[in-house]
DNA sequence: TTAGGGTTACAG
DNA sequence: CTGTAACCCTAA
């Protein structure tokens, strides 16, 4: 009748973007308030956003294929003598990371859920699978990933970079070469510095650290340099010039965020540690963007 | 209000 | 028929 289904326009996809860039995911109200958008997304409400990213992740993810839980439930539905023989072997069975989060067990202490970097749930596996006694290096971590999960091209670097992130926020431990995960946060003081960020909920009273987080959102451009690996040219092109563009934004709010740490008092100190690494991070991870779009010659 | 499960419309 | 995207329902 009266709803022929009204299909998104890429100016209203844009808005969205530009909105959960800004605002962060979740906060759809919040885009819709916004002047900016508002206009654009007149004809949209908070759900529809909601809808809309949804699927832009799930595609973005998955292609085409798999649909995690909605696969799995549907073949249980529709099959339910599943010959578990084929498939599930361990390369594109990362869409079920588990639920290991960074900093610490509780659900939701982390604003996103799902846009949220799994090479950092990786690392951790590889290293407590490991379980060599002084920790691992690089190379172990490396050799790992690779065998138990479909290796990004560039994983060397862009495991160097987590690492050392990783070593900042206090999550890793780096002794001589090789890296474990952090005790705990030593002892009863450790939520005072170590990874304040990660736990952190902070409402509105919070300062740079709000958007420290944010930029920890944006590792959802991971999920668009993997995806990259099975695409066309052309669609890798895109791919890439959105993530440059992310990337951009991310770089210059996390500058942003560590200045304003720098003017905030004590305890911004953990704040402006992380906001510098994610800067540095993010830098890196543009320039392996660049040389990936040269390759192509694009751009 | 939001997240997630579920349903319907539509394209291939 | 199958997969995808827009839309709907509801618990928290």
């Amino acid at each position: 009748m009266g709803a022929p289904k009204q299909k998104w326009t890429a100016e209203e996809e844009a808005a969205l973007k530009a909105g959960v860039l800004k605002h962060g995911t979740g906060k759809w109200r919040n885009i819709l308030s916004d002047p900016e958008f508002s206009s654009v997304l007149r004809s949209r409400s908070n759900v529809d956003l909601k809808d809309k990213w949804r699927n832009i992740n799930a595609t973005a993810i998955w292609g085409s294929r798999q649909k995690a839980k909605l696969a799995l439930k549907r073949n249980q539905l529709s099959a339910k003598h599943v010959e578990n023989s084929v498939a599930v072997p361990a390369s594109e069975e990362v869409v079920d990371a588990k639920p290991f989060t960074v900093s610490s067990g509780t659900p939701g202490a982390i604003s996103p859920r799902k846009p949220f970097s799994r090479l950092d749930n990786i690392i951790l596996e590889a290293i407590t699978g490991l379980k060599e006694p002084g920790g691992s290096d690089r190379a172990s971590i490396a050799v790992y990933i690779e065998e138990k999960y479909a290796a990004p091209l560039n994983l060397k670097k862009l495991l160097a970079t987590k690492l050392k992130l990783l070593v900042a926020n206090g999550t890793l431990i780096k002794i001589k070469h090789k890296y474990r995960i952090a005790p705990r946060s030593t002892n009863t003081e450790a939520r005072r510095s170590p990874l304040p960020l990660l736990e952190g909920r902070l409402k509105d009273s919070s300062k740079p650290e709000k958007k420290v987080i944010r930029i920890l959102t944006r590792t959802q451009v991971d999920a668009d340099l993997s995806k990259m690996r099975s695409l066309t040219a052309e669609e890798a092109a895109a791919a890439a010039a959105r993530a440059v563009a992310e990337a951009e934004v991310a770089i210059a709010e996390a500058a942003q965020a560590a200045k304003e740490a720098e003017a905030a008092e004590a305890e911004a100190e953990a704040a402006k540690i992380f906001a510098k690494a994610a800067e540095k991070a993010l830098k890196s991870r543009m320039q392996d963007t660049w040389v990936f779009l040269d390759f192509f010659k694009l751009r």
